[in-house]
RNA sequence: CGCGGGAUAGAGCAGUCUGGAAGCUCGUCGGGCUCAUAACCCGAAGGUCAUAGGUUCAAAUCCUAUUCCCGCAA
């Protein structure tokens, strides 16, 4: 097929490279402009440019798609068979949605219609999913709510993080849109409706989310901080400065611990020291300390005095 | 030139302000103790103190430049 891709994060390149390696013209590529990222504040091309740029397939930069007839009229001259949109960013209007033969295709991160929105993936970890998958849609003007296509469900392993899960759904994602197109093309497609009562809307990712509240459960915390490795990462402050809490596990049963208060450090072992939380214990295998590399708890143990009844936060 | 922290043994750190013997907690190796051990005791190896230049009788430490790592911001 004639392919219009719209991407922009590492997630939306892998389903991008997909779609090349299984033989479609893919005549253009459509992704966010490149904004001064990192420290030096250079400017970095998205992932989905680059692989635009190894394929020398055209791409297009719109600083906005809504209320831009020039860049519509650039992508009628394309006169695609299909547009595939993964993580975008942005909202197209009604004129793209059906400005192609087959319309707009969505590869979502979720098994919608769950986790609407722009970060399933760690939401779903966040809230102690066991599975969580890949939906392909048609759009439509609202935000992930046109009809599903295909799913694949992938299982939320117990050390799932962030990170890894994404990369699961990226392959996922990569092989559902193959077979959708695929069958699109075929006419041999169903689409069904999603149920609006089943919804759930993902809200997007801030810093200020990773910041860890040990009034909640240890086991919250532990899921928030697989949720958020590797980005955009929960952290705590000692001694006012940054902690970034990159593993860690969950301790039940421990003694007394009614002369602690929440966020306090309340054993120190080799490779972990454990903190009080509203239930359970947080122990803390892995960590950062500002300015710091990431480390193992044990380095971490061997250089930092920590004392018991140290307060976090 | 967006703001800031950092580079010292395999790891994590102290020492730098106030120049004057290369240290700490571990790890590794050897030996001992023990029914046994990730526990304990004794011993050893392992560093061009990021790089280059400067000041000085003397530099990890003071001055200048460079490289690399990291946090924030975006």
């Amino acid at each position: 097929m004639r392919v219009v891709y719209m991407g922009t994060p590492d997630l939306a390149a892998e389903i991008f490279e997909a779609i090349v390696a299984a033989g479609h013209d893919v005549v253009a590529a459509v992704t966010k402009k490149d904004m001064p990222k990192g420290r030096g504040k250079q400017i970095q091309i998205t992932p989905v440019k680059e692989v635009a740029i190894k394929y020398n397939i055209p791409c297009y930069q719109p600083e906005r798609v809504k209320n831009n007839p020039e860049f519509e009229e650039v992508l009628k001259e394309l006169n695609a068979d299909i547009m595939v949109v993964a993580a975008y960013g942005q909202i197209l209007p009604e004129s793209i949605l059906n400005m192609s033969k087959y319309g707009c295709v969505n590869v979502h991160a979720s098994l919608l219609p769950k986790y609407r929105g722009s970060a399933p993936i760690q939401w779903s970890i966040i809230d102690g999913e066991k599975v969580t998958g890949v939906t392909t849609m048609m759009m439509d003007i609202g935000i992930d709510t046109g009809d599903i296509l295909e799913t694949i469900e992938v299982v939320i392993e117990d050390d799932e993080t962030g990170g890894s899960l994404y990369d699961k759904l990226a392959k996922a994602g990569a092989k559902l849109i193959i077979s959708t197109m695929d069958k699109l093309e075929k006419g041999t497609i169903t689409r069904t409706k999603q149920n609006d009562e089943e919804s759930s809307h993902a809200k997007m990712l801030t810093k200020q989310l990773g910041n860890i509240d040990f009034d909640k459960s240890a086991v919250e915390i532990e899921r928030l901080i697989r949720g958020l490795n590797p980005w955009p990462s929960a952290y705590t402050y000692i001694d006012g400065k940054l902690l970034k809490v990159w593993k860690a596990f969950v301790k039940s049963e421990c003694d007394d611990l009614t002369n602690y208060e929440n966020g306090q450090v309340v054993m120190i072992e080799k490779d972990y020291f454990g903190v009080k939380t509203s239930n359970g214990v947080l122990c803390i295998s892995e960590l950062q300390p500002e300015g710091k590399k990431r480390m193992d708890t044990r380095s971490y143990l061997q250089g930092a005095k920590l004392e018991l009844g140290t307060k976090f936060k």
